[in-house]
DNA sequence: CTGATAAGTAAGCAC
DNA sequence: GTGCTTACTTATCAG
């Protein structure tokens, strides 16, 4: 257990690293960590094998520090953009159903106009078969409306 | 700073934390997470006022272990539910585009019946007024389907 | 104080 | 060696 003084983590406020006044224009984090190895190697010149060791391991954690901050902005954006597909894909949902439910409308009206229209052909085809079935003085409108396919166009009415 | 030998985190695997040979069980972290503070403070008779510090500081630790990991846990369940929720969100929406265009085609195709249907009524209709345009010799054949209202039912040909 | 979470550290994996 | 991820520790914050 020669483990004296482990790792002073509060080195981030301290200025000064190493108190060999020689050379060392003792490092800030930023220049270490941005620093590359050929760089590294440069400043590594009349140290001692120990420092040399602590300063690439000091190196390596703050390159870590860096890598966990990487990590947790990925998974907190990965996470929005979760969110972000599950919000449209709602919206598209929505917008379906919505489409569904007015298609479902025109399709039960037309379905209904065509089967009065169906009747109201019966009468007057198969009418002449039983004429006393058919009423004679029927009025009959019909109006085929020459826009587009919507709106209500064609309505005919029978009376009684 | 009296850390010394700071953190054996491996100590999950010792056994013995104090070399007091006195009472003292030896708490295994386990039973030390477990334990209620009423509990813990009996197990904290006739300890160092320093000794009781760290054995609480100690429980803190594994507390917080113990809350990390839910974290950790309830971030990757959450994910995972987005996940799915997108999936099934994903489905609905493909369910919902087919029964759309299904329903488009069958709005389609009623729509064709339906004009060609009013097309042969405005031929017996009108026809009379200007029954030089009506082919007196058609042949009107109209079936009404009496099931349900799929199965392509109500055909009609009007030839010539 | 308890539980939860963000940031930092270290271990381990993959390239 | 570099970058990423996970588990753990610590510092904080809310309740």
């Amino acid at each position: 257990m020669q483990g004296m003084t482990t790792q002073f983590k509060a080195n981030k406020t301290l200025k000064v690293k190493k108190e060999v006044g020689e050379n060392a224009p003792a490092l800030s984090d930023d220049e270490l960590v941005a620093m590359s190895v050929r760089e590294l190697n440069t400043h590594l010149r009349g140290l001692t094998k120990e420092d040399v060791v602590r300063l690439k391991q000091r190196r390596r954690t703050l390159k870590n520090r860096g890598y966990a901050a990487s990590c947790r902005i990925k998974r907190v954006t990965q996470k929005e953009e979760l969110e972000r597909q599950k919000q449209e894909l709602q919206h598209e949902v929505n917008k379906l159903a919505q489409e569904n439910a007015s298609m479902r409308l025109k399709l039960d009206a037309l379905r209904a106009k065509y089967e009065a229209l169906q009747c109201f052909a019966r009468t007057v085809t198969c009418g002449p078969l039983s004429p006393g079935k058919v009423a004679t003085t029927s009025v009959i409108t019909i109006i085929k409306s020459t826009n587009n396919q919507n709106s209500s166009p064609t309505s005919f009415s029978a009376p009684s």
